[in-house]
DNA sequence: CAGCTCCGTTGATCTGAATCAATCCCGGCA
DNA sequence: TGCCGGGATTGATTCAGATCAACGGAGCTG
């Protein structure tokens, strides 16, 4: 295996490890190629080993002691699972579930972490993923926030559209996204729709296609006299 | 001034590190006073010192470019505000301002990435820092999505409580609050004088004496039917 | 290939919380 | 001590979205 061909599969961090380091890593890796809705990490669990989503869709889900499970992230291709947990030596905060068929790449979490104290650059990918995940939680705490079933409905498909115009597949069931999304699958079903008749875009099963990009994503910016959180002091 | 004077008013980051680091830190370290409402720190403003809060109540808010302002935590006093942006050399992701009248140990920035790279506890301290907020945004979310505004609000009081039964001190305005909790002032006003109505607290300006304390942890928990969320694969 | 089950959609209704609109009350100040 | 102003409270109304319910279709299975 070539290690460049390693970098570029690998996701933003490993590609910021020393080639060497990353080639230590890789060497004893393994891919897990997983069907939907298995469950790929377990809440309360050690964290014992790194995983990177190579491709698929997973869903990270937290259960309160009392039981209730909220559907908490939809995590990309390319970004690791559970980076604090096996950095930190803490168990799992939440549980992480295939939304669709995965790959994932698997890394034992104690090479990782001897890795990450050598290599300066590994370290600081992994603490770059860390803030930004707390900053996908932010944005996510501002979306419920400040917009509506609609509009967050609108953003979560900008989020996923490819650069340029065009149509995105949704791979994940709607159930999950509308829990991903703070709402029930009916609303969620009812926004999309929505949308569609008023031509922004056309459903045609998992595929969205987006027609007007720029009217999708002036429905989703918080209406201006918002006021749920938006006191001054 | 004594080092392990410095240790216990200064936050478990700071009583991480070794004494020697420590000692440095606070060398150049400056002590903030500052009333309520005061701007301590603006969104998208380069990082250049670390602030821990000693006392008083800071809000984070974060300001979507399009301008609505959303509060998405208030912090408590011994956390530090912004680690992240200081060790990462990024601009802050919120602004930061007081809710009551505050007490902030100011360190430089500069030195504490050195710091942070030579002293392992650090630095270790401060991924525990950060993987905490996360922890606390995702809670955040949590509420959002599964309790409705009486049982964050009833929550709220909860993650307030000293150890034992009694009465709390909440020095932040009533409006504050709402935001971070997502509902409006009036909505937190009915939540509150509700549970009182209840019997379980009594609201005497601004401390509230919780009568009832396992009733409040009992009203706080989630609805056991809560869909939202709450679905499997 | 038929049946079944699960998922998504659609409709009707209900409810929690936002909004709109007055007060009320406390703290600061003259 | 009395006035003033802004935050807090209370009430009336409205509305977004949850809930309840039923139906349709796609995919899997025997």
């Amino acid at each position: 295996m070539r290690a460049t061909t390693g970098v570029r599969l690998t996701g933003p961090l490993l590609a910021a490890a020393s080639p060497e380091t990353r080639a230590a890593l890789l060497a004893h890796a393994s891919v897990l190629t997983v069907p939907r809705g298995t469950t790929i990490l377990a809440q309360d669990t050690p964290a014992d080993r790194l995983l990177v989503l190579l491709q698929g869709s997973v869903g990270l889900s937290n259960a309160e002691d009392g039981g209730t499970a909220t559907m908490v992230e939809i995590i990309a291709a390319g970004d690791a699972l559970s980076i604090a947990p096996v950095l930190l030596q803490v168990p799992h905060a939440v549980s992480a579930v295939a939304l669709a068929p995965c790959r994932l790449l698997a890394l034992s979490a104690e090479e990782f972490r001897a890795a990450a104290a050598l290599d300066a650059g590994l370290m600081r990918a992994a603490m770059e993923q860390m803030a930004r995940q707390w900053r996908l939680m932010m944005d996510q705490v501002v979306d419920l926030k400040t917009r509506d079933a609609t509009q967050r409905a609108a953003r979560f498909l900008l989020h996923r559209l490819p650069a340029q115009r065009g149509a995105v597949d949704i791979p994940e069931p709607r159930g999950a996204i509308a829990a991903r999304l703070g709402m029930t699958p009916e609303s969620l079903s009812r926004a999309l729709h929505g949308l569609e008749a008023a031509g922004l875009l056309r459903l045609q099963g998992r595929r969205v296609d987006v027609t007007d990009r720029a009217a999708l994503l002036r429905v989703s910016l918080p209406r201006a006299g918002a006021s749920q959180g938006a006191r001054r002091v």
